[in-house]
DNA sequence: TAATCAATCGAACGAACGTTCGAACCATGG
DNA sequence: CCATGGTTCGAACGTTCGTTCGATTGATTA
């Protein structure tokens, strides 16, 4: 809290004027956060029908947030059991929501490619990837979103041993950076 | 630090005359948990020519521990910058060495298989994939360590797209669960 | 027996934290 | 002009935290 006046510049006791804890300050940054993740995800689904490239859709819809919001992201990861009472539900209905999603992702891949995987071992093996970059993103090192998506893309969809990273014949999602 | 007296049943002045401060205490629970993962990864990997084992063989041996010490994994991924001085370097040093094996694992692959792809993402998307079953495992519903490394090892080396899964003709590190 | 020394403890210190409270400010409308 | 009410602030409160200190215990040794 004290950390926030400074880097505002209001005071102390102006932010509780605003917010009426701390608790549901947080309530209300995870709210937003999710909420515009699982908006955009959305909308950036529309009209596209390919199981894969769907899946990298969501690859770098979620990575793309998180490296713009990299600090953030860090303390939302930390602070992620801090609400403790009432309005935690409603976040995890967020988070619930935007899991199906995500499994219903797979679910889809199966039936079009006929394939029987783990779909939450999958899931939550892809939210990891994703999520744990902020211990380790560096722009200069691993480059753009877009780029660091397609090589995350490449390892969940055909493993490392597929052997066609960085070559010919492969669709990739360049296309979307000029997103609304 | 009043937490661990009371669990320990000692005395909070006790545990300051075995340790000098909260900050040393857990540079040597850090410096005890990579010494430990890497040492029993260096005796696993003995005698194992196979990159793709190799490879199985590391993911079995860091979710293991991740497993068994859950709690404590738990506290050591939210404590991981509390090392601001001086001792730091040294835990950096041998995370550096744990790194630098699995890129070597992966390098090998790749000589072994003519592949070509990044082997930093490679690594860090490996292990966000492992460290992040803290925010979900659930001994029910996802199974042994076994089981996963096995679900985690098909994605990240052929991916889900393999459609190899739980089907027959594939190696598995079941025979690893009667180690030393 | 007396002296020593490692081991253990209760009590407290100072700092940091989340939060509250009353006063001060300042634009608006009568 | 004054009164109102939304906005902002400094100062403090109570709690928790990491840490320290002096005293007490209990076994060892001269």
């Amino acid at each position: 809290m004290r950390d926030l006046s400074r880097a505002s510049g209001v005071s102390l006791s102006g932010l509780y004027y605003y917010f009426e804890s701390k608790e549901r300050l947080l309530y209300l940054i995870q709210k937003h956060t999710f909420t515009t993740i699982l908006d955009k995800l959305k909308t950036r689904l529309e009209g596209v029908a390919d199981p894969e490239q769907r899946i990298r859709i969501f690859i770098l819809n979620h990575l793309e947030y998180f490296l713009v919001n990299q600090q953030g992201m860090k303390v939302l990861s930390h602070e992620d059991e801090a609400l403790k009472n009432g309005p935690s539900s409603e976040i995890a209905a967020i988070k619930r929501t935007y899991y199906r999603t995500c499994i219903g992702l797979m679910d889809d891949l199966k039936r079009a490619q006929g394939l029987d995987f783990n779909s939450r071992t999958a899931v939550m093996s892809l939210f990891g990837m994703i999520n744990w970059i902020y211990t380790w993103y560096s722009p200069r090192v691993d480059g753009s979103a877009q780029e660091l998506a397609q090589r995350m893309g490449d390892i969940f969809l055909t493993g490392v041993t597929a052997g066609s990273s960085g070559l010919k014949h492969r669709k990739d999602i360049s296309d979307l950076s000029s997103r609304p």
